[in-house]
DNA sequence: GCCCAGGGAATCG
DNA sequence: CGATTCCATGGG
């Protein structure tokens, strides 16, 4: 996507277009980024992240080159051509209003299992008490590492008992996490087949899964396993569609339909639908 | 007190 | 199948 230049300590990510970092990581796909004065900071892939925006670049702090590009490039899907999506997406008149508000969403591919139990806890829930639970669940449960804790693996969750996570006061959610380790812990759910298997399949392979259905399937596939296709439907987008496209989806969306399922999402959760 | 929250399972008809 | 109801918990 564009030029990585590093000065021993940082990394700049020369003329970031298409990534706005408030927008990329506050329009609910993930849930461990917060911001301080223009700092943006969160534990992702089992190591602290703090960046900012400075002019037309992105630093991302206290990172090598070799890092960044070898977890991170991925990570924030800069393999993705955004200009080029978003000219095929032009042609519909509410995701090109959509674009305009917020044209710097970029999807990310975070931890599949993180991913997952983030999801889980999202169902029929809000998005600070989700933040809660999971910060909760990584200083219980999680790694320590420097300025944080990593999210837990699938294994040392699956090892716990209900009781030890009714701290978390995740309600009815609780069981689905257990089994959710348990069955990624145990190699049941087949994570490459997430990836590469045809679209039904690796869904029905995530609903595999205690309480994990269709929406949730999607958020997953599209959120960690870079399933463009997948668009989950929630209760707005639900709203949305039936307005908006009450004929169906439009050609346009095509294989990328979850990158502006994002769009759509973020801004009608921001603006009055109605007066689309 | 009452309502809702980026759903899903169980239980109907 | 499609439609209801319940599920725990916390904030407004």
């Amino acid at each position: 996507m564009c030029e990585i230049v590093t000065d021993g300590k940082n990394i700049r990510l020369k003329n970031a277009d298409s990534f706005d970092l408030s927008q990329t990581l506050d329009c609910g796909q993930a849930f461990r980024f917060s911001e301080n004065g223009g700092v943006w900071r969160g534990v992702a892939l089992g190591r602290l992240l703090e960046m900012r925006r400075d002019g037309d670049d992105i630093i991302f702090f206290n990172i090598t080159k070799d890092e960044f590009q070898s977890k991170f490039y991925r990570y924030f899907t800069l393999d993705i051509d955004y200009p080029q999506i978003k000219r095929g997406f032009s042609e519909d008149k509410y995701l090109s209003l959509a674009i305009e508000y917020a044209g710097g969403i970029r999807l990310l591919r975070q931890d599949k299992w993180e991913c997952l139990c983030s999801f889980i806890i999202s169902q029929n829930n809000n998005i600070p008490r989700i933040k809660g639970i999971i910060e909760r669940l990584c200083e219980a449960f999680g790694e320590q590492v420097p300025g944080g804790f990593a999210f837990p693996s699938a294994a040392r969750v699956a090892a716990l008992s209900a009781e030890q996570l009714a701290p978390l006061r995740a309600g009815f959610r609780t069981k689905y996490i257990l089994d959710a380790a348990q069955k990624c812990a145990s190699g049941e759910i087949d994570f490459e087949k997430l990836e590469h298997a045809d679209y039904d399949d690796a869904r029905s392979e995530l609903m595999k899964i205690k309480g994990v259905g269709p929406k949730v399937a999607d958020c997953v596939l599209l959120f960690s396993c870079g399933r463009f296709e997948a668009f989950p439907r929630d209760v707005w987008i639900k709203r949305a569609v039936e307005r908006l496209y009450p004929d169906g989806l439009p050609d346009c969306f095509g294989q990328f339909a979850g990158i502006a399922q994002q769009y759509l999402f973020h801004y009608i959760r921001n603006n009055d639908i109605d007066a689309l």
